[in-house]
DNA sequence: GAAAGCCTTGACCGACTGGTCAGTCACAGG
DNA sequence: CCTGTGACTGACCAGTCGGTCAAGGCTTTC
């Protein structure tokens, strides 16, 4: 019954392989909060200790130093993110049908990691860890590569017009990762429904190319 | 000869009715770049007096406060956008002529005050200042308004489908604000380039559903 | 030449930043 | 009862931040 928790579904798990206590684990939380409500720069060590209602010299007793408590958010933000919305594209679908699940499971993942997704893209550049820097970056190639095999795989069948898959991937990801800066949770219409009505648009878009 | 550079051209004009002396411009220009460069946090009043080749006091003999200088930044970024784009819109044109307009126009602006704008939207949500900030905020919905009415004259029409034109307009805008998180003005790609093609993805989406 | 007025400056301020450190406390094993 | 260990703290550090200020040029005007 548990024993399949483990790459698909949507908690995040441990940075590396650490285990957090639940001290961490909330100071990570309240870091996740106010990195996503102010930014990194407008967030201080003082301000995530009195959130947390710790001291601040027990931030440096868990953990290194600021950008560390930063990149495990940012981290964790986007570990499974590949692997959740890999497992949602149908195998057997259509170009269509594919673009759709994957549209729809990236804004379910972004729904669920909002804060953490947010403090994370707030501040995407400004990491000095190159190492860090370059796995981050390399997901994130990944995701898009996902993304433009199904445009392409769409195109050459015939089943969408003759566009260039870069180019619609970026136009797809531009909807997806935009929508934080407009879209209120609060709101009546979900991340998902969003998606789904953009995917009416471009899948009309594609598809009327191909006559 | 000179006498139409007024509202429709791409230069920076005063803030207000102010003139700007030369050394302020260049303070400006100085500001505009770090900013878009390093974000508005990240960028101190000592980096911009000694990128300006100036003392820190002088800024304050000129500007009253960095927001201020961000300000008229900011300001002047988005100031003469919509009328820019207004008056590329072809009234007598169909709808996806005008919506391909919309978005070239838009790309056009961006691709001449893109630091400013980069900027700009880096930092769009702490202005402190509640008149200019509501001068932006109705600014940006004029903006998304004529997108708007673009869409809906459309759908009206029968040349689109029933999309619904709010939705379409954010889709549509995604693209264009997400652009320069990506695009590298140094690459051959220029941001007409890539709205037109945008367009072309777009707009066969929407004629899809009239049949 | 002196007064007037702007441009320009270095020295300085209090507030705040990320980070450190000696030391307190509770609790474990001997 | 002693000793260690990890969680935790207040006080403190050097450095940077935005912003101020009195005073020194540099022109222009009388």
């Amino acid at each position: 019954m548990t024993e399949q928790t483990s790459a698909t579904d949507l908690s995040i798990p441990p940075y590396g392989e650490d285990t957090v206590s639940e001290r961490m684990q909330s100071i990570l939380d309240t870091g996740t909060a106010l990195f996503a409500e102010k930014g990194y720069d407008a967030t201080s060590m003082r301000d995530i200790a009195s959130a947390a209602g710790v001291s601040k010299a027990l931030l440096y007793h868990h953990f290194t130093s600021k950008e560390d408590i930063y990149a495990r958010i940012a981290f964790s933000a986007t570990q499974n993110l590949n692997q959740y919305v890999w497992d949602r594209i149908p195998a057997d679908g259509t170009a269509a049908e594919k673009l759709r699940a994957f549209m729809v499971a990236a804004a379910q993942f972004f729904t669920h990691h909002r804060s953490a997704w947010v403090a994370a893209s707030n501040a995407f550049w400004s990491d000095p860890d190159r190492h860090r820097m370059e796995q981050r970056l390399a997901r994130r190639r990944a995701f898009e590569m996902m993304l433009r095999d199904i445009v392409r795989a769409g195109v050459e069948s015939g089943e969408f017009g003759d566009v260039d898959p870069a180019m619609t991937g970026r136009l797809v990801l531009s909807g997806i990762n935009w929508m934080h800066r407009w879209h209120d949770p609060e709101k009546t219409l979900t991340p998902e429904e969003i998606v789904n009505q953009y995917a009416d648009i471009l899948l009309g878009g594609l598809m009327a190319k191909a006559g």
